[in-house]
Parts: C-alpha cells; structure tokens; sequence
DNA sequence: TGCACATGTTCACATACTCTTAACCGGCGC
DNA sequence: GCGCCGGTTAAGAGTATGTGAACATGTGCA
C-alpha cells in the first residue's frame, strides 16, 4: 500500500520537528516548508494527501496559502487543515471558507493530532478519487469497478499493472520516464530494480496486445491506440 | 433542497434556545431534546441529518448517548458533533471514539457554530440520504424493515454485515477499499484489525452466495449480480 | 444469577497470487 | 566487438486473502 504523504507548513522549527516525528512514527510519509511559498511549490511537486497549515507565518499567511492550494486545480483533492494557537471566531470562518477540512488548535497533542489526521485522510479517500473512468477508442480504464474494458469485454489486472495502466492511458501520446512512472505508481518511498517496470510492461503487452505500447529508449514508455 | 434536520440536545434551557434560534434563522428545522433518553427516541423517529450533542447531562451523558446513537443503525449515517465546555484532550478522543464526527467547545459563538455545521452538512451529505431499498435482480436491501429479500425469501443479518452488505449493493460492480468499508460500515474512528472486514465479507458470502462478492486483490470488494 | 445463543473481533495457519529479482538474450550505435 | 538499453523468462520472496476456531461481549430468558 501507497504510504500516505503529508506536508507540514509552520514557521516554527520546533513544531515542525514536533509534529514530523509524530507521524512519521505512525508510517507517514512527512515532508516540511517554513512558509506558505515554499509550501505551494513543493505541494504542487509532490502531492500531498494532507496538508497542515499554520494560520500564523509571516509572507503569506496560511489562510492566503490554503486559497492558492485551492486554485491549484492538481490539488483540489488534498486535505487541508489548520494549525493555530488560537481559537478565535473569524480565524475559524476565514478557514472554512476557504476551503479547509478541519481546523486543530495549538497546543498539539500528539494523539489529538493522529486521531484527527486519520479521521480526515480517510474521509477524504472515500469519494475524492479523480478521474474514474478513463477511455479511448478501444480501451477504457474504469477505475470505480477496476477493470479494463477491450472491445467491450472486461478484464480484470493485478494492482500493479493496473495502475500502470491506468497512468499510461491518462495521457495517451505522453512519454512517461522511468522515475515518473515509479513515483506514481510505486510511491517516492519505494525502492525497486531497474527491470521491475519493464517486466510490468510486458505482461501489460502480453494481456492487452503489444502496439498499445511503444517504447522510447532512453526516455521511457508512452500508450497510444491502435 | 429538502430543508436538513438538526437535533440539539443540552440540559440547559438557554443554550437550546440560544442554538435553536440561530439555526432556525438560517433555515434549518430544529428539534431538542434535554437528556439522552428523550434525543435518542427523538432522533429514532425524526432520523435528523445532524445532532448536536452537549457532553456533560444528567442521566445519561453525550458519550455515551452518542454510542447508543451509533449503535441504532437507520442513524448510522447522521452526523454527530458534541459540545463541550471543556477543550482537554481525553474528552475529544473518547468522543472521536464514541463515533462522534466534531468536536465544538463553549461558548458558542454562533457565527463558528454555523460555519462548523455547514461544513458538517456538506461533509455527509455524500453518502448519507437515506436510501432505503436498495434492489438487484436477485437481491433487495430494505434497510426500513432492515431485512434483505433474496429471490422472494426473507432473511435477517446481523448490523454489522447487514450494513457491509447494503454499502457494497449501493453501488453494484463500484469497488470499496478497506479503508472506504471501515469508514462507512465501522465508522471514522474505530479501530479494528485487518482481518475483520474479510470474516464478515466471508459471512456474507456463506449466506448468499460466493458469487455475489468479487475479491480485488491489494484495493478491496465489490458486489455483482450473478 | 446463570445459561444459551448471537454477534463481533482476533488469531493462527493455509493458500493463492502478485511482485520483484536475477540471469540471460538480443538489437543498435559507436 | 563492446557497451548500453530494454525484452524475456522463471523462480522465489512477499503479501493479501480465505478459513476455522477461539475469545469477548452482549442479550434474552429461565
């Protein structure tokens, strides 16, 4: 299973130590910014699931940052909840609209924290999921009922190769290099030989029919139809 | 839009009024109760979208309302949000425990009361209508009588299987991740082993049929007909 | 109260499948 | 030919799920 990513945003060093040594104790993956631009641009890199976001930063401020998430439209499924010392009235308004999940006041209990974070991953996987149905002239990708649809028949593919599928035929014509195959679809925390994609690739060629494919050397791989 | 039900329940007469005339302000039918006994009974009967439940009551406290609450399961689907006087840590978890979806602390400022509410609303009101029969060709779920009708026989599950069962028929062929199967059927923050969804999956299928159930390896199950 | 029964959860083990690795093959450009 | 890159294959490790039984809890009834 996919480690679950979540990105820190405080200007203090110490409740950034506090917090990423918490959850990653509890297997997730952390990563911290120390301000809301530094924040933006590495969430939009690596694509949290839940972002943790202190009210009070100097720049911009969290409320300002949480509205830029918001526009970031590769975003819009992620969580977004609050940090803050306080627990003031309009902070908590100004947070909700917008567009926070939840709203966590200092002081940070840790198991406060974790109870709350899972409640809110796991409410924000039930229906977020993106795109579900993905199609072209012979092949569509349903990933609500997770099949493969080939001239009308259905076929069922192993997770893996499922989801290998899937982000090849997402964008079909693109190249997708080697590393950006492995960060989608193993995760950035994964560690795999060098042969383990194309060995997916092939049994993808072998159950779908190999022209869907094509290879480019040195690059990576790209689905085209027909 | 059909006007959402809220039920407040607090043992003290000036908060009901003070909350009951901010909702009703804002267009939602209200109802209150003050005590456990009388909310749950009311709750049964008027199936609200939300309820505002006050910790600290004579007689039976919120928490313990909440589980009882939980337990009933034509409410399962209502949000449960408690008030509290006290913000301390062990309250906010055994209350996330107790099945409850927020957490709100006196005083009640009645501009964040709103704003917490609407966000709940929003929040449930994905999955939460009550649907109350769900029908296949073979199959039928009539969560009103709460019995499931295969070709023309009656039968009766136990809750838990009962709701697993209704979650997955819902939406015939979708796939449920676990997690998605815990958070519905289990609920936010409750905690249980791996295994458990497979021996109530396993259940089911003893009782209706292997085929029903379809296994996908590493996400989760879905239901199919035939 | 004590007993029987239903339900829900966990555990240990079996099993089947999925994923990864490693070794080897072959083409292509230099 | 040599080195780089990817293709192919099979085997083993690793993982998720199936299964039976034990355990825990609760409930109704004698």
């Amino acid at each position: 299973m996919k480690q679950q990513k979540i990105l820190v945003v405080d200007d203090e060093p110490d409740i950034l130590e506090l917090v990423q040594y918490n959850l990653e104790k509890e297997g997730f993956s952390v990563r911290t910014a120390t301000n809301g631009v530094e924040a933006i641009g590495l969430a939009s890199q690596w694509n949290p699931n839940l972002i943790l976001l202190d009210v009070m930063m100097p720049e911009m401020d969290g409320m300002e940052t949480c509205i830029k998430i918001r526009e970031n439209a590769k975003l819009d499924h992620s969580v977004i909840a609050f940090l803050t010392a306080r627990s003031e009235d309009y902070s908590q308004i100004a947070g909700f609209d917008a567009g926070a999940d939840d709203y966590i006041t200092k002081p940070i209990k840790p198991r406060v924290l974790l109870s709350r974070i899972k409640a809110l991953l796991r409410r924000g996987a039930n229906g977020s999921e993106s795109r579900p149905v993905f199609s072209g002239k012979t092949l569509t990708i349903d990933r609500d009922r997770y099949v493969v649809i080939r001239n009308g028949e259905e076929m069922n593919l192993p997770k893996k190769e499922f989801e290998l599928l899937s982000l090849l035929v997402s964008q079909p014509g693109k190249v997708f290099t080697r590393s950006a195959i492995l960060s989608e679809v193993w995760g950035n925390d994964v560690v795999v030989g060098d042969r383990t994609i194309d060995v997916h690739i092939r049994k993808l060629r072998e159950k779908l029919g190999d022209h869907y494919f094509k290879t480019v050397k040195g690059v990576g791989y790209k689905f085209q139809e027909e």
